[in-house]
DNA sequence: GTCAAAGGCGAACGATCGTGCGCTAAAGTG
DNA sequence: CACTTTAGCGCACGATCGTTCGCCTTTGAC
């Protein structure tokens, strides 16, 4: 019936399901993502689906990459330019809380979703996801450091600190938004941030 | 084979099968929460463990509102004697970031979990759990607008920003201990939440 | 024109899901 | 004592889960 596609519709195709899936996901969890209710939303079969991944771990992973890698696209992508230090920390902050009030995913942030999914977890997919938000934490400890040392953020701030409490901020946005409906939650990360970066 | 027990007793398995339906619920979620695995858990029959509640939705509401009772027993009992407003407010955060440093389930506080997993979901488990949660956040303004109004914190602090930003810290300790094996995770948010209530 | 390669479908598998029914047996009531 | 009540078990059900297999059909290389 419908045969072989290009390599190019290939493509397409798989990323057409990693979408959906990232969508799915958001709402219900990688775990609560099924192999099934995918093929149906994409209107094509399982073995259709399974096929481009080949073990429903995988998909995870595939998603997981993708959430992350979109992640950085919409937070540090735009902000990769401005000066060190400071300025672009502030840039990261705004872009997060945007990010984090629209996201582009039902369910919010998979980001977040997904740390708290399996954060007390084993397995591939957790670590995979570890990595990605550890490198994340990297980034936040570098430019609050060299904010630091400009001379632009106290000198007794723990830049390793700072950088768990933007994240716990940035987490905490949707909940707030989609659980208690709370439109002004990315205004109240936003100014939430500036205050944990000022003082120790 | 085993007939009926005592009215205490059928209460104690009802009990002991909520306690390990949150023991569950932490790591996998409260729909990874399956009746056959927590029947094998506790060593009964799934019939046995769904009797006592109905259906899986009745058993999730009665989960969620262990847990919630749980934080409240945890979090909020050890310090409602305290003065009103600053000393109760500081002893909560304490008594916060100590629970979520050692909640009592394997995979972290479950107020925080569930929150992130039904946040963007209808039904009735997600509605309770809003409810709870809304209760708390009350809890917490009420108290900050009584410190500020005491003189104890800064009079242009929003109160409704900062329980924002105090439940969001709090729920970051999960994934930074669980997710990143931060030990200090603990420290890191009593620290913050001070500072997100000095200033705002 | 021929042929290997590969995307995708349809059907089936064993396992597990939530749920319902009928039974047993102990506890409470008279 | 007899009798109702009920906690819990065993079994079965339809549905869905992830995964495997064989087949068809189109594409790209020769």
């Amino acid at each position: 019936m419908t045969g072989r596609r290009s390599a190019v519709d290939a493509l397409e195709t798989r990323a057409a399901i990693l979408r959906t899936a990232a969508d799915i996901a958001s709402v219900d969890g990688l775990e609560g993502l099924s192999i099934g209710r995918l093929a149906t939303a994409l209107s094509m079969s399982k073995s259709g689906v399974l096929g481009q991944f080949g073990s429903k771990e995988e998909l995870q992973l595939e998603t997981v990459r993708l959430v992350l890698a979109n992640f950085v696209a919409r937070v540090w992508e735009p902000v990769r330019h401005a000066e060190r230090g400071l300025p672009r920390l502030t840039g990261i902050c705004e872009a997060w809380a945007r990010y984090a009030m629209d996201p582009g995913y039902p369910g919010g942030c998979c980001v977040a979703t997904f740390s708290h999914e399996f954060d007390g977890r084993p397995g591939r997919v957790r670590d995979e996801l570890a990595t990605g938000v550890r490198q994340w934490r990297a980034t936040l400890v570098r430019e609050i450091t060299t904010a630091i040392s400009h001379g632009d953020l106290p000198p007794d701030l723990d830049p390793r600190q700072a950088a768990f409490t933007l994240d716990a901020i940035a987490s905490g946005i949707g909940p707030a938004r989609l659980l208690h409906g709370d439109t002004d939650a990315g205004t109240w990360a936003a100014q939430a941030m500036r205050t944990a970066l000022r003082a120790p």
